[in-house]
DNA sequence: AAACTTAATATACATAATGTTCATTAGTTT
DNA sequence: AAACTAATGAACATTATGTATATTAAGTTT
């Protein structure tokens, strides 16, 4: 059961070329619109091949989002302190964030597909869940579990943070990585913690409304 | 070239019954799998029927994603002062923000599935874009057109605030708007211009990692 | 190196959805 | 009532899907 499990090469290289072939596709045409036909055509591969690995495209498509994501998770994952370790690795969590920007830019032209409308939805909703975890992890050790207490429903705040971190993360993708993922997960927080307005330093120009 | 074009009664009927079988189906399975034949069948129509109309799905779940998204566009889209009224209607912008969660409290179940991973991909483009038109409305009638001079880069603070909006939507439309339009149109606004930590008070509690 | 095992191929086939055509029926407009 | 046009029904060619099977090729074991 460790590292190494023996896979046979063919299905490994038949994967390989499958998701290469995938990505390929994507730039040029929507997910919808790629059969699988296509895929096997430009994978080299016979169509019956890639029945023998999946059910149908759909279960190809989640199988292959699957890979990549869970990957994802253990990178962003806060590294567990070893119990018997005695220097206790007490790492500043908003890491899991540079490392986030870190692995998408690895793999920027997977992500900037998958994450546009032209890629599976369930990717970025997956995506989303995974970010939402972590934000949920910084805040509650931030705060503890309070349910209440807060100024605001707990689920808007979580949501606005959430989805205000896979916005940037695809502006980021879309200018092809204009800044280094130090400088965006810097950003990122500070936007979080401070807040737009005064991050941009907009704080007294604006009226509050209500 | 008034309000009412003489639009054949049929046509209407037509599309009114395919977009209606739509929403139903959607309900069901996710608009990959819908076929042309199941869209008209529920809508008890002939499939020769829709290609009168359209040319594929793709065409028709557009064309209809584009009727209801425009109709959007003018209820969010800012009165116009009339150039002749004595009156200027010098209205608060983020009223905007309010009329934007009426119009999708009145099409909710549209939006619920459209904007969940089961709909139209360039449905949730198609709205950020509209979104962030607003936001971005918003951010230079506080600040003018100033290009740099930010703390933060402009793309990055726009996409940041926008996805956030969308995200907000997205949790309340999932809830089945446990919450009034007038409250979260409030909410959201205070979010972003106090920042989500000072909203939920949690402001000297956080550590700034940097 | 030979024998075993399994992945990939080539091919064929049934099924389902697509997109087009056209004559006929039904509903609207003038 | 006549003219117009949308919807129907039916047929048809085309394309993608999913399944099955015998054969070839590659990897693993002994």
């Amino acid at each position: 059961m460790s590292k190494k499990s023996k896979v046979d090469p063919r299905i490994k290289r038949t994967n390989k070329y499958l998701r290469n072939a995938l990505v390929e596709l994507l730039k040029e045409k929507d997910v919808t619109s790629i059969t699988i036909q296509e895929i096997t055509e430009k994978a080299e591969l016979t169509r019956g091949t890639f029945y023998l690995h999946y059910q149908d495209k759909q279960d190809f498509l989640m199988q292959s989002m699957n890979e990549v994501l869970e990957e994802l998770i253990e990178q962003v994952k806060p590294k567990q302190n070893n119990e018997d370790s005695s220097e206790v690795e007490e790492k500043d969590e908003s890491v899991s964030f540079l490392k986030l920007f870190e692995f998408i830019y690895e793999h920027a032209s997977y992500f900037k597909v998958m994450l546009s409308d032209r890629g599976l939805p369930q990717f970025r909703s997956h995506m989303t869940e995974i970010v939402k975890k972590r934000v949920y992890g910084e805040l509650i050790s931030s705060i503890g579990e309070a349910e209440d207490g807060l100024g605001i429903p707990k689920d808007i705040l979580i949501s606005y943070i959430t989805s205000a971190h896979i916005g940037v993360i695809c502006s980021w993708l879309e200018s092809d990585m204009k800044f280094s993922p130090a400088f965006m997960a810097e950003k990122l927080t500070s936007l979080t913690l401070l807040g737009p307005m005064r991050v941009a330093g907009l704080e007294n120009k604006i009226k509050l409304p209500y």
